[in-house]
DNA sequence: GTGAGCCTGGAAATCGATTACCGGAAGCGG
DNA sequence: CCGCTTCCGGTAATCGATTTCCAGGCTCAC
């Protein structure tokens, strides 16, 4: 491997004028550029990274800690932040952390060792920030928070108004004039759903359509979706007409046991998702649901973490909230 | 930020004892050890990556380099590679390429100023390797090339036996009584959609079904799928009873088409997709497809990135061609 | 008692870049 | 022609780790 000295050796000259060359960083003769630049490409010469971070102290790293890549929710995101990365000469390291706390800790520390740019994470737990997480603050690396809440986090957080979004996707069914309208979401473990409930909640609290009988509560899972979706269809006493679902995946999956009851959508249920994931609009039909704009979000994230890394923005954290669109797809419309 | 040097000072010793507690990498009494590490402690001491990076000349990091995370086809080959990565320690740099060579370009050179310890790849073209590729080889990173032939490659590559995937898929619908088979598939300008053609093609020649009316070449793009489904499907004489789509995404366009003419999937026109993505089995039905084992061939390759990145393994590039499976779902019966 | 061998710790070189500082040459106004 | 500034190139310190080499002390067998 060619290094700065074997360049400056090739063309006559010192490692101080070849790293000017290689940097734009001051004037020099033309001619000197030249032999430079000669020598440089005879020698294949490519400048080593680590030994510009160990001196400029920056590793032009970000980070993406998101629970599981393979999960049709989080690739948008990490599009979103890589293609800003990129375009400024940053690298973007992947994180999967299956929302394992341990296996977090594990990631953080890694980047911590790396002294990374900038952090783009959505945590697995919202309780408080994981110790991993304080100590990147502290070595000065930016941190956003994206899609959920983290309590005492002392950084920037993006987020979308779930509580809106639940509300919009519950009046929607209401003015359709549903009466029977069931709900599968996850545990309120978590901001997003626990807030997303409370949208759902309120809106038919305030017509008077609340009925507990008609609630599941349990993961975003496909799975939990499939056996929410059974208990509620298969009843005797009255099915609901209308099923609002947390996320588009228990949507989905909703649809599946629809399918399977040789239930008709809309015309027998009427099924509302969250998230609008890329997979949500290519089935048949095409799911109603309220619109989560991740890359959007990630893109907000990934020029606050630039900003933040180069020294431009200074001061507290802030907390961004995006406003949800509400989607009709094909999957909703009046009860029989 | 505290060093190593700072350690040392704290816990009375040199900075070699510091290390080597650090790293185990040689005996050292308790006493000094004890000290060492709660002065570790006390002071906050993270190992600067990049200093370790530059004197022990690897920077423990992998990269992967896909069209797009967004795909659905492509994350669970970042899954794959990533868990095993993470267990050893490596990092995971992620890059999407959108099959851009000028961006693969930007990226390649990237990677080569890190001195990535290996490089998983699915390039944009399979002419030839890029120049990126060859510099990085030479650096001494080694590559595997996954999922795509890449000719004039010297290196590891893991493909599937794609043109056997074909002749399974094409086999079923045969034997399923089918006369009128169509074809959509991406035109053959990577090895994967050109093998699965020629699979589909013998298969369908062999039974003397070969129809070059009802095949449809463009991209495996969802819109393309729609258009070519459209096509088929809409046509007075006689559409097709199946269709070989060269992927699930294209399948799963087919489908909608279908579904959106009213006709019914199996009874009216069978539909076989190719990859089995996670999507594929979430819908309903469930698509009739084989397999391409990406979680397992990422696995495979991470192994191989391993064991050349220890030095376990040397000499020229191997070739490993995976056997698909053909997955029965419910998308294909016997025609009407 | 003594020399060989082992154990432990430290000093210093090294990895490959950047850049502060220095100095010589050239330009230039008066 | 002199002194000041500007331009450009080089020398060497520096970033933060690892590791080689060396030396002192101890054990132990003879």
């Amino acid at each position: 491997m060619a290094t700065i000295q074997d360049v400056a050796a090739m063309a006559g000259v010192s490692v101080a004028s070849v790293s000017r060359v290689m940097n734009n960083s001051r004037a020099v003769q033309p001619g000197t550029r030249e032999r430079v630049e000669r020598a440089a490409r005879e020698l294949g010469y490519v400048p080593n990274e680590a030994a510009r971070s160990l001196k400029l102290a920056r590793s032009m790293l970000f980070a993406c800690v998101i629970p599981d890549v393979a999960n049709p929710f989080f690739p948008e995101l990490v599009r979103g932040i890589e293609d800003i990365a990129i375009g400024q000469g940053y690298g973007t390291l992947l994180c999967n952390t299956d929302n394992d706390p341990e296996r977090e800790a594990v990631y953080l520390n890694l980047l911590s060792q790396r002294r990374i740019d900038g952090l783009l994470m959505i945590p697995s737990r919202d309780e408080q920030p994981p110790p991993g997480l304080i100590q990147l603050q502290d070595q000065g690396s930016p941190v956003v928070i994206i899609d959920r809440f983290l309590e005492g986090f002392d950084g920037d957080s993006i987020v979308l108004d779930n509580e809106r979004g639940g509300t919009l996707a519950a009046e929607h069914l209401i003015e359709l004039g549903h009466r029977r309208i069931a709900i599968i979401n996850r545990r309120p473990d978590i901001s997003t759903a626990r807030l997303r409930q409370k949208g759902y909640e309120d809106a038919l609290a305030s017509a008077g359509l609340l009925d507990r009988s008609l609630v599941e509560l349990g993961s975003y899972s496909f799975d939990f979706g499939r056996d929410a979706a059974r208990r509620l269809l298969c009843t005797d006493d009255g099915p609901p007409t209308a099923i609002l679902a947390g996320s588009d995946v228990l949507a989905i999956a909703a649809l599946q046991v629809a399918h399977e009851l040789d239930l008709h959508v809309p015309r027998d249920v009427s099924i509302v998702g969250f998230d609008r994931i890329a997979m949500s609009q290519l089935m048949s039909p095409p799911l109603t649901t309220v619109e989560q704009p991740m890359y959007e979000m990630a893109r907000i994230a990934a020029d606050l973490l630039l900003e933040r890394a180069r020294g431009e923005r200074t001061g507290p954290g802030s907390l961004r909230t995006l406003q949800p669109t509400f989607h009709v797809g094909a999957t909703t419309g009046p009860p029989r």
